[in-house]
DNA sequence: GGTGTGATCGTA
DNA sequence: ACGATCACACCA
């Protein structure tokens, strides 16, 4: 398995999200290697989005959006969670793409022991908190390079859904976040975040992916 | 299946 | 003050 190259992410964010399903994350540490197959993203388009922790320009917590594609962004949130966010844009506009959800696929053990309160294999990665706690990233990890750091993305093969689910994003209060369609998932697939699981574009009354308002 | 609420603290 | 969240309690 090779790494995704550096081109993978230096597209437009709405672009690079939904090709973002189906790869795999990697972290290895001497606890062990954890990996998971990536099955819900969000995009946040920087400049032209309210909801974007970079619309407002650069700060300390959002530096590494400023940065070059292919780095890790986290950030810490609600006082006790942290998220994991892959920088992904043209001519550094800063957007990024929220990883939301993964099916476990290796190192089930030491996930279980991060997440004691996960009932069920299929809850070690189902959000975007959960997801980097069960892969073990945190502060530290803020910046760190995708395609030749501790935490890497692959291509194993496994092409992205033809037809990806797509909705609203979850958990924004601000006016644009509720209007475009800039979340993807794989469809009927259980590891995904939430109660939109089975929709996908055409049930979601959209004809235009990116900028389609719903009732 | 769905809704409502407390936990907890860095950031702007 | 508030949040790109989670888990649990409760109702259906």
């Amino acid at each position: 398995m090779k790494p995704l190259p550096r081109v993978f992410y230096g597209r437009d964010a709405l672009v690079v999200a939904p090709d973002l399903l189906g790869r795999t994350l990697v972290h290895e540490t001497a606890e062990g290697t954890v990996a998971g197959r990536i099955v819900e993203v969000e995009a946040y388009c920087g400049p032209i989005d309210p909801a974007s922790h970079a619309y407002r320009g650069p700060t300390r917590r959002n530096a590494v959006m400023f940065g070059p594609a292919g780095h890790l962004y986290v950030y810490f949130t609600y006082g006790m969670h942290w998220c994991a966010n892959v920088v992904a844009h043209r001519d550094g506009d800063a957007s990024a793409v929220l990883l939301r959800a993964a099916v476990p696929l290796e190192g089930l053990d030491v996930m279980r022991r991060r997440r004691v309160r996960a009932r069920r294999d299929r809850d070690l990665c189902s959000g975007p908190a959960k997801l980097t706690q069960a892969l073990g990233i945190t502060r530290p990890y803020d910046g760190v390079d995708l395609v030749r750091g501790p935490v890497r993305l692959y291509d194993d093969g496994t092409p992205p859904p033809h037809t990806p689910g797509i909705s609203t994003r979850v958990g924004l209060r601000v006016g644009l976040g509720d209007e475009l369609l800039w979340r993807y998932f794989v469809p009927d697939e259980v590891c995904v975040s939430g109660p939109a699981r089975r929709r996908t574009i055409a049930e979601a009354g959209a004809t235009d992916a990116a900028t389609v308002a719903r009732s």
